[in-house]
DNA sequence: TTAAACCTTTGACCTAAGTCAAAAAAAAGG
DNA sequence: CCTTTTTTTTGACTTAGGTCAAAGGTTTAA
């Protein structure tokens, strides 16, 4: 219970909010528990409330029918997911699942628009997050169509050492197979390409730790998106 | 002001609000006039509200620094846009420019905001249309990611068929340059898959106006992504 | 109507990145 | 610690789709 306050308080999603406020949102959310590699839900589900992630980690992804799959977002503490059928009444848009083991907190539909309606600070908040996420969607598609790979993982790196808060080293949060599909390619073009930019002097490349070793280099690399003379 | 008043009633961001709520809105509600090809923001100016269609045609779009375009929507009568930094306090994301003549309607942020916050109705419908643009943006990706052009110039016939409620003929309603924009391509790539579509009797094309001749063959080209077996 | 501007199509060519197969390396399990 | 499984890398090959250039078509406007 304790444990459940202090999730709900830590969450940008219920920033500025009273403690008072904070019970009542307390009281509508159910504990659930996922293990490793289990689905949480999936496309064309219907969605009778949203999720915090507490603590572990989860994977928002699309598959095609031949089996490749698009990773749209990776979520730790403190994200909500799967808010989309809460209000638009519609299916779930994409397949939820835990990456490893996670506590999660489910907020049913219909209390949480109660809640809302009549908290309109708790609108806002969950008005900024889903403009958030456009704003976040908007950069995936202009990274699938304008840049190419090299220039998605320059991106993505660059993105990570903010993350991170460390200029010259980021760990890779997730495994490279799981980062290609975050990219939108396969692990054996993602391999390749941490191979030439490591040739390059770009990055070097240590398991899952990523040195970057011309952040110049890498930056250009990210908004060029492509690379204009190969030297 | 009457022309005003019954934009505002026929967008689906203000169903189910009273009369009186309706006048209130229309009276923060500013009118907007552009002629073609004028830009009416770019990514990353700052954005103090957002936009209404009353008529006219908006593209929303992304351009890499090497010219290359991807638009992310097109815009008709009803649709609101620029959103985002209204809620996300952040620039906006991308580009907007008028295709045609356009009227719009500018809502300033501050008075939206105290809007939202005395009618949760509003704040509501706010979520269900971001809602609804998630889940269009996941789809996008799906495409971009998933699909091959012809895969995804299928999906978006078969969307234009259900919008123009027409079963075997549809309209473009842009240019195909901007059509391959669109999808991701480019107008010599989208020109060999209308010849080729056409070869192998899915479609046939005069100018903007499209025959979809195997409907089934269309569907099943959209869910499949990719051709599988070449005839 | 004729020219000018623009849009679309076609052709020849190139390249980023996918496929398939197998080896190498790392992680997990007994 | 050794085996098994999974992940990652490398190699050889194919291909979707981009580039560049030029030719047709259409629309616009004089």
């Amino acid at each position: 219970m304790q444990k459940k306050i202090t999730a709900i308080a830590a969450t940008p999603l219920f920033n500025g909010l009273s403690p008072s406020q904070l019970q009542e949102i307390c009281v509508i959310a159910v504990d659930r528990f996922y293990e490793k590699e289990n689905t949480i839900f999936m496309e064309g589900d219907a969605g009778d409330g949203f999720y915090i992630v507490v603590s572990g980690k989860v994977k928002i992804y699309k598959v095609s029918l031949d089996g490749k799959e698009q990773i749209l977002h990776i979520y730790g503490p403190g994200h909500p997911f799967g808010e989309v059928p809460v209000f638009s009444g519609q299916k779930f848009p994409a397949n939820a699942l835990c990456l490893i083991q996670s506590h999660l907190l489910f907020f049913p539909r219909i209390a949480f628009i109660d809640l809302i309606t009549s908290h309109p600070s708790l609108a806002l908040n969950m008005l900024a997050v889903l403009s958030m996420r456009l704003r976040e969607f908007t950069i995936q598609i202009e990274n699938l169509s304008l840049k190419e790979v090299p220039g998605r993982l320059a991106s993505y790196l660059l993105y990570l050492s903010s993350e991170q808060d460390q200029p010259t080293k980021v760990q890779l949060p997730i495994s490279k197979g799981q980062l290609a599909s975050l990219l939108g390619t396969i692990p054996e073009t993602l391999s390749r390409i941490f191979t030439k930019m490591s040739q390059q002097g770009l990055i070097s490349v240590n398991g899952n730790e990523i040195m970057l070793q011309d952040h110049f280099g890498i930056k250009e690399l990210s908004e060029l998106g492509k690379r204009l003379g190969e030297r």
